[in-house]
DNA sequence: CACACTTGCTCAATCGATTGACTGCTCAAT
DNA sequence: ATTGAGCAGTCAATCGATTGAGCAAGTGTG
C-alpha cells in the first residue's frame, strides 16, 4: 500500500490539509481540541509519516546534515568522530549524510555539490588526522573543519589540543621523578602539524622542570610498532647515564614497538622504564601488558563540537582561530618512578651533547 | 546570491524550463544541438545545481540510501561495511544516510522512519558483528541485512562463511603438518553464530584429516588478548604429549594473548608453535610479532554486497538463504611446519581422553 | 494542393507539505 | 442595526523540478 500522505489524514479526519499540518506541527492556537484529537487519531489509524522531501522543498530546511571526510575507513579513530557527530545530529532531530572521498579532490567537490544539491542544513569537512587543508571548491560559507584546519580559514574549526596533550604526557613523567625523558617521534608527517605540536609541549614541560633538552633523546622513526621498536633500540644503545627511564611516544602504536624492544632487553614496564603513548587506540593501548598510560585523543567530542556548529546550537569563537579540544590524559599502568639505580640521585643530570 | 533554479537557466537561455530539464537530464531526441548548446551555456554561467529535494519530490526517488547500524563507533570493523556501503552508493550517485542506534530498539524504529520520510531509495540494516537480529517495526521490503540475519526471514541479507573460515584456518595448519590443534574459542557469544559456525569447520575438517578432536584442545575465554592469554596458560599446562603444536583462536585479539603466554613460556612462533586468528584486525595482526596469519573479515564485499542489493543493481539469492561471503586467508608468518620434537612423527595419535 | 508526419519546443499539472490571507460564524458592545 | 472582535478553519499560492500532452512550423507524399 503506498504511503499515506497529509490528504489521507485530512480525509479521514474531515478536515483540511492546512488543519491537519496545524496540528501535526503543534500550531495549534486556533484548533478546537475536539479537532485536534480527530486529527491525530486520523493520523495513527492512516499511519502517516510526514513526507520529508515534500516539507523540505517547501520550508527550505531538510533537517540534513553533511559529513565528508577524506577516509571514514581507514583509521579507527574515525568511528568516535563519526558518533559523536551522528549523536548529535540525531539529537537535534537531523540525519547525517556521509561521504568519503578518499582524499580525492574531484571526489570532494562533486560530493559538496550533491549535499548542498540535496539542501543539507550544515557541512561538516573532516580529516582523520590533525592537518591543514585546503577548502574544497564550492565549500558553502559556515562549513566547519573537523580535525583539520583550512589553509585560508575563514570557517570554524576544531582541532585537538595536541601542545597541552604534550605537556601533560611530559608532566605525567616529570612528576613521577623522572629527568631522563625521550620523545620517540613520527618522521612522515608532514605538515607535521600533530607532531610538532606534542614535541613543543614536550620541550615546555622539560623546560619549567629544569631539564635540559637531550638532542639525542628526540628520535624519529616510522609510525609504527617497528618504527617505536627501532626508536627504542637506538635509545637503549645510548650510554648508560645517557639512556631514558621514560618515554613519551608519538602514538600508541610505537609505543607498542618500545614494549617490544624494552621486553627483549629484559626491561620490566614500569619498573625500568615508563612509557607514555598518544590516541588511546583501544585495541593497542589497552591490550598491552601492562596497559599504556596514553593520551587520548578528543575524537567523539570534536564530532560533537563541530556537529554542533554546524547546526548552529553552537556559535564558533570568533577569532577565526580553531578551537582546541583538550585532550584527556588516560591513567593505566605503564607509569612508575625511575629505577632506583637510575642516573639521577638528585643532582641535575644535564645531557651533554658528545 | 540566491542558489540558481531552473527557470534562471530558463530564463538566460532564452527557452522555457521543460526545455532546460530536457536537455539537462539527456532527453535530447526532441532538441536542436543549437538549443542544447545554449541551454549548458546558460546553466554553467548561472551556475545552476539541480535541487535534488524538488527532483526528489517530483520523481518520488531521491538518490539516498539509509544505512542504520547499532553500533557504527565502537569496533574498527566498522569502517570497512561502511566504506565499502559508500563506495557503492557513489558509484551509482547516491548518497548515504548514515544512522546509528546503540542497539536501542525505539532509536531503531525511529531512524527507519525518519529514513522512510526521507524517501530513501534503499535501507540496509547492519550490525557490527555476524548474529541474528530482530528486524525493527516498519522496515520497508527490500531491506538488506548486513552481518546479520533476520530471525523471521524474508529479507536479503549478506553474512561472512564462518563455517568457511575456520575449515580454512584449520586447514592451513594441518596442511603444515599439525595433528594437535587447539580451538582457542570465545566464551560469551550468544546466540554463537559465529563461533560455532567456525568451530564446526575446525571440527570438519579434523575429520577430514583423521584427527580425533580432543575435548581438552577446545577452551573458551573471553574474548580479548588476557583472554587469549589465560587460554594458552591451560593449554600448555597440558602433558606434553597432548599439548597442541597449532593454535585457531577464534580472533586476532585473543590470538594476541596466545602470543604472550607462548612468549613468556619461551616458545618461538612459529617454530615452537603456529597461531591462526581471524579478523585481520589491522592494528592486531599485522603489529604482532611474527605478523599473524589469520582470517580476514570480508567487510567491504559484505558492505558492498548489501548495498548494490538495496540499489537494486544485484539480484539477491531467492532461496531466502543469506548470502555466504567468503573470508580470505591472510598469510603471514605465524605458521610453520610443528617442532621435530613433537610427538607426532607418522602415525596418528589419537587424542584419548584420560 | 491537401494531408500526414516530423521536428522543436512550450503548457500546465504534478509531487506533498506549509502558511499568509481570508471566510463564515457567533457574540458583544455601541 | 451596525460594527468589531474573536474563533475555527479553509483557500490557494508556493517550494523547484519533471513530463505527458499539445501546438506551430516545416517537410514529404500522393
Amino acid at each position: 500500500m503506498a504511503r499515506a500522505r497529509i490528504s489521507d489524514v485530512a480525509q479521514v479526519a474531515g478536515v483540511s490539509t492546512s488543519t491537519v499540518s496545524l496540528v501535526l506541527n503543534g500550531r495549534t492556537q486556533r484548533i478546537s481540541p475536539a479537532t485536534q484529537d480527530r486529527v491525530r487519531e486520523a493520523a495513527t489509524t492512516v499511519g502517516y509519516t510526514p513526507n520529508s522531501v515534500a516539507r523540505g522543498l517547501r520550508t527550505q530546511r531538510t533537517r540534513t546534515l553533511g559529513l565528508v571526510s577524506d577516509q571514514i575507513a581507514t583509521t579507527p579513530f574515525a568511528g568516535r568522530m563519526l558518533a559523536g557527530a551522528q549523536e548529535v545530529a540525531h539529537e537535534h532531530g537531523h540525519l547525517l549524510f556521509l561521504v568519503n572521498t578518499d582524499g580525492d579532490a574531484a571526489v570532494e567537490a562533486e560530493a559538496v555539490q550533491a549535499l548542498t544539491g540535496h539542501q543539507v542544513d550544515g557541512l561538516v569537512y573532516a580529516a582523520m588526522w590533525h592537518r591543514v587543508v585546503d577548502a574544497p571548491a564550492g565549500l558553502p560559507a559556515g562549513t566547519v573543519f573537523l580535525d583539520c584546519r583550512p589553509a585560508t580559514g575563514g570557517y570554524p574549526a576544531v582541532v585537538p589540543d595536541d601542545r597541552a596533550g604534550g605537556r601533560d604526557a611530559t608532566r605525567l613523567l616529570v612528576e613521577a621523578g623522572h629527568r631522563r625523558i625521550a620523545y620517540v617521534d613520527v618522521d612522515e608527517d608532514s605538515p607535521p602539524i600533530a607532531s610538532a605540536l606534542r614535541h613543543e609541549g614536550y620541550l615546555e614541560v622539560l623546560a619549567e622542570a629544569g631539564i635540559r633538552p637531550d638532542p639525542a633523546l628526540h628520535v624519529r622513526y616510522e609510525s609504527s610498532a617497528a618504527g617505536g621498536r627501532a626508536a627504542m633500540v637506538e635509545l637503549l644503545d645510548l650510554p648508560a647515564e645517557r639512556r631514558p627511564t621514560a618515554i613519551f611516544c608519538f602514538n600508541d602504536r610505537m609505543a607498542a614497538g618500545v614494549y617490544v624492544a624494552a621486553h627483549r632487553r629484559g626491561l620490566d614496564i614500569p619498573g625500568d622504564l615508563s612509557v607514555v603513548g598518544y590516541d588511546d587506540q583501544q585495541l593497542v593501548a589497552g591490550e598491552l601488558d601492562p596497559p599504556l598510560t596514553t593520551i587520548a585523543l578528543p575524537h567523539a567530542q570534536m564530532g560533537r563540537w563541530a556537529t554542533e556548529v554546524a547546526l548552529g546550537v553552537r556559535k564558533p569563537p570568533e577569532d577565526d582561530q580553531p578551537h582546541l579540544m583538550p585532550c584527556p590524559v588516560v591513567h593505566r599502568d605503564s607509569v612508575g618512578p625511575p629505577p632506583a639505580a637510575a642516573p639521577t640521585p638528585a643532582g641535575d643530570g644535564p645531557g651533554t651533547t658528545p
